[in-house]
DNA sequence: GCGCACAAGGTTGTATACAATCCTGCGGCT
DNA sequence: AGCCGCAGGATTGTATACAACCTTGTGCGC
């Protein structure tokens, strides 16, 4: 006699409409292929995705609990735009939480996680390789993540995934070095530290890949958002 | 000539009914007088707060997203029951930010900042005093989050909340002990911590808080849940 | 020419109506 | 008796209609 499992794996539930809008939305922001600043008219998706208003309206609160777009009322819903100081307490956040979540992922991964890490970083090679920044940035985002939730703590883990998110958001705004090979490289790193159970030195691998990072963002001045809609979302 | 202020003060400005329906639901919540399971039905809700559901569902997906309840498709909207190893995970998550965050505080605390906090202590001695536990209960938690604000960290501040709210469900399900006078006596010491400028104090004080707040924690059985709703509400 | 008041258009906020899904209770079958 | 299947009612999901607000452009007055 065993207690029946709380949450069932429910393979053939119908995924909510809004949270398929939310997704599309969220990826296409992730990939840059929607600029920060950009003005998401509610009619316009509702268009665009064939659904009605009330739908838009449910994934653009979504989004805005995520601090992915910014409703202000009677206004409309804006892609964010993290100002410096949001951008450093992003990444302060960040420094503080996923050093610990790397070394327990770990003394947690098992091997199914590692080669799902693996698959994730011949991904970001690939998209490196196609010079198609947006998605390798996104897919950085989702290393980090897949990390945090090897872990073990959903908790924390849902923590680094709004804080990645945001990160993109930042990158867009104001990332300024050209390379991204130290990535390659840092991932590659943190993948061997966990493969091999080594806890700190994955905590320190990761503490010195997000100092990395945040050393890379450029402060002084922001890059130029803003552009046509309906056009970064189609295709 | 000094720069606008991004965010001005705006002090006529007409709160959305979503957020002050989700907040009434909020304070009720963390009051202990709806019990975690509950369910929330949309048209109860409508009649209650006298608005339509359109309104109501904006409110509870505010609330889901910050795990107070739970929505479940086609089903309805839940107070949230955090399982044994979600109330580990959100004690642990604050065990690593919460003391961090008082060290933070106790480095920029102002004057004003003090003075609410004092504030916040009487009004727990209050309630302790009055035996209204849900409102100590509540208060007690708005002081850990006083504290987060104060640290000037505002990403952390806000994961601090979140956490927070879902302690209270959690101290609602499985407090154990009687006394909370211990709480009075750390909030006391923290204060004084932060008072006198004392980071790394502040920090082991509240480390210590914690680990008594989550050893008093009973993980082996659970209390009794659910009750009507409406008679909960009013008044 | 510059600035302000006001109207028109458009977008968001809210309410309501309809459709789809789930829960409950009853009836028949094994 | 116990279990399965099936309506009926109730609740949630989605779409649409209306109201409130903001934005933009025009024209008058200074």
């Amino acid at each position: 006699m065993n207690m029946p499992d709380p949450t069932p794996p429910d393979p053939a539930k119908p995924a909510a409409p809004s949270d398929a809008v939310a997704q599309a939305l969220s990826l296409a922001i992730h990939r840059h292929r929607i600029a920060p600043g950009t003005k998401l008219g509610e009619d316009e998706l509702a268009e665009i995705y064939g659904v009605s208003r009330t739908v838009i309206r449910a994934a653009l609160q979504s989004l805005a609990h995520l601090r992915l777009v910014d409703i202000r009322r009677n206004r409309g819903a804006f892609v964010a735009q993290p100002s410096r100081q949001e951008a450093r307490e992003v990444f302060e956040a960040r420094e503080l939480l996923e050093p610990r979540t790397a070394r327990s992922a770990a003394a947690h991964a098992k091997p199914a996680d590692i080669a799902r890490l693996k698959r994730h970083i011949a991904d970001e090679h690939a998209a490196l390789a196609a010079a198609d920044n947006g998605r390798a940035v996104h897919l950085s985002g989702l290393f980090h993540v897949e990390i945090a939730r090897i872990a073990g703590q959903g908790t924390i883990a849902g923590f680094v995934e709004t804080l990645i998110a945001r990160s993109s958001l930042i990158v867009a705004l104001y990332w300024h070095r050209e390379s991204a090979l130290c990535e390659r490289h840092a991932h590659d790193a943190l993948l061997r530290a966990i493969e091999q159970g080594d806890g700190p030195r994955a905590e320190d691998l990761m503490r010195s890949h997000l100092v990395d990072l945040h050393s890379a963002l450029d402060l002084s001045h922001r890059s130029a958002p803003a552009r046509s809609l309906k056009e970064a979302l189609e295709t």
